[in-house]
DNA sequence: CACTTAAGTTCCTATTTGGAACTTAGGGCA
DNA sequence: TGCCCTAAGTTCCAAATAGGAACTTAAGTG
């Protein structure tokens, strides 16, 4: 099974997957609860291709979870910006974040 | 950048997708939460492939979110269940799940 | 004019998935 | 004994997706 087809899925974690079940998908909500909302922005913090980038972005405002605003006519520049459905997934990530701090500690060997 | 280098990531959004960023495996939780804990009721409950089902089992396990246990000698069959570790995801779970039911309802012909 | 920024797109290779069949280790029963 | 069944995986190959780097478009800067 392709997990597009999770879409129409009778539980909703599974919908809810199929939308945003990707590490870079999620990485980049992340940005936006960060304050960031620039391609190039997205690309430097997630470490993802411009592809993969350009990709995610089409599919969050497909799905109206992010919003496309032009912040400059002539060079036409366009900025993503999280919608009211958008903020609302915040509660996801904070458990995210809440599980990563607590279970996942950074044990970088101090290299002094 | 490949997600697996996520996991030394200086957040912990991006620690934890590392680990469970992935569409089946989060499936697979979900299920556990479920009360299902055997190999081909995940196959069977999620629509992944065998093979996918498999690889990400042996992340759970590797990671300390599920234990294998064993049911049954003579035909060793064994099944996976939560840890401690494994049941703190709940909450994030429970978000998904909570914006999945307001934003994405299923709208189903109505096959009468 | 040459350089820089921002937001993408394109191209090609490498890795991951999907699907189906095969394996291993017994159990049931006729 | 022989045949089919279950459970938990593994193997194989074709198809889809991702990674990396260079290219494009449209302007602004010195």
């Amino acid at each position: 099974m392709k997990w597009t087809e999770l879409d129409e899925n009778w539980c909703p974690v599974a919908r809810t997957l199929s939308l945003v079940g990707d590490r870079w998908t999620l990485l980049i909500l992340r940005d936006c609860f960060l304050g960031m909302s620039r391609f190039d922005q997205f690309v430097a913090s997630t470490g993802a291709t411009r592809h993969l980038i350009s990709d995610r972005l089409k599919r969050l405002v497909e799905a109206g979870i992010l919003e496309k605003q032009a912040y400059s006519e002539r060079p036409k520049r366009y900025e993503y910006v999280l919608t009211e459905k958008g903020q609302e997934f915040s509660p996801a990530l904070m458990a995210f974040r809440d599980w990563g701090k607590k279970h996942l500690p950074v044990r970088r060997a101090s290299n002094a």
